[in-house]
DNA sequence: AGCTATTCATAAAC
DNA sequence: TGTTTATGAATAGCT
């Protein structure tokens, strides 16, 4: 019902995806009221976006919790019980990967390895070689780095240097030819004369928090 | 979208309520599950009709629980009691945990190191070749261990070998003196001529299951 | 967010 | 209930 017919699966582009998300979900909604209406129905809707956004709809003569209490009655599932030993259970699941995780975590800071055997001692240091060396190759990157702003600093200044020396050298030749020149007056020369690239201007701004 | 248009209220007539109930609730179902499918949409569905007969829809990629979960972190409407929440807020503080620990972990092995300063990069590494020494500390254990063990077993060798040729000369002689003795008779005078300390008994038994 | 050409859902009938 | 059919609704593809 539109200008094409579409095949029921995934819509794969995105906002094609979401705007028939919105008209969709928007139908139901009025579906659903409807027949809360016409034929005096209990509804509870509740939808998630693939964004994760919630929508939801519950019939104006009950609530949520009531309709769950219906379901439970109606179909004997037990609701309360199930999503508590559901968390129990994920707990417990996640308590276990956290306790392996914290096993691998202190072998590799050499803790509580007396129990290993030695194939393990030999595959935790395999994995400390190598974490090692990747630190280090940041750890050169950084270096490099510095060297290199080091090096670019180091030509800036000479670069500034010379170019004072020159505006020194104006500056005498000026005195000499005009002694009743201000300091003001020199100063702005300095600055028209000095080439853009030299004027007080930060180089490298973000290096300072890096390190 | 029928015969002729209808209001939106309740359908007095009650088997004509039932029939619409019956086929709008068809409907509803169909969109639901294809909004399911085409928008990766999860959704829960319960409708009760006056009846009381309940029919329900869930997506399948999840369980009306979960969806209950998701809707109370969601919207904070609470939809169960004090000890269910207690189980939650204990899953999102282990969950936070882990995913510390699996950082951590991961800054270790040098991966996700991208983002790191200069300082962080210093304490990974310290860390590391802390825990290399530890390792190669307890490789070494092992090393001094088996050439303790080596040693051990060539001087026992050493001794085995003397006891045997001590033996074989007992034998030889014993022979010479009385040569119609049987087989098993001499194989019963050397055990009793060997030192308890060599008869068969494993030496470090648990060294095997160690290596 | 609107606009239509289309497809779809369904009210009424049996 | 199931089927049919005329009709109103929903919506896919475009702006």
């Amino acid at each position: 019902m539109g200008r094409g017919k579409i095949e029921i699966k995934r819509i794969e582009n995105t906002s094609n995806r979401q705007v028939t998300y919105s008209k969709r979900r928007t139908g139901i909604m009025k579906k659903v009221k409807e027949i809360t209406v016409l034929c005096d129905a209990h509804v509870s809707l509740v939808i998630f976006a693939s964004s994760g956004k919630m929508h939801e709809y519950c019939s104006p003569s009950t609530t949520l919790i009531k309709m769950l209490e219906r379901y439970h009655k109606a179909s004997g599932k037990k609701l309360w019980d199930a999503k508590h030993e559901n968390l129990s259970n994920e707990i417990d699941r996640i308590k276990k990967e956290n306790e392996n995780m914290q096993i691998e975590l202190r072998h590799l800071k050499g803790e509580d390895i007396t129990s290993l055997q030695y194939k393990e001692l030999m595959a935790i240091e395999d994995a400390l070689e190598i974490g090692l060396s990747n630190i280090r190759n940041k750890q050169m990157e950084f270096f490099t780095m510095m060297k290199r702003n080091e090096q670019i600093l180091e030509e800036e200044n000479q670069e500034l240097m010379n170019v004072l020396r020159q505006q020194e050298l104006v500056a005498m030749e000026a005195n000499v030819r005009e002694s009743h020149g201000g300091y003001h007056q020199r100063v702005r020369d300095y600055q028209t004369q000095m080439p853009f690239a030299f004027r007080v201007q930060p180089i490298q701004p973000n290096l300072q928090e890096r390190l």
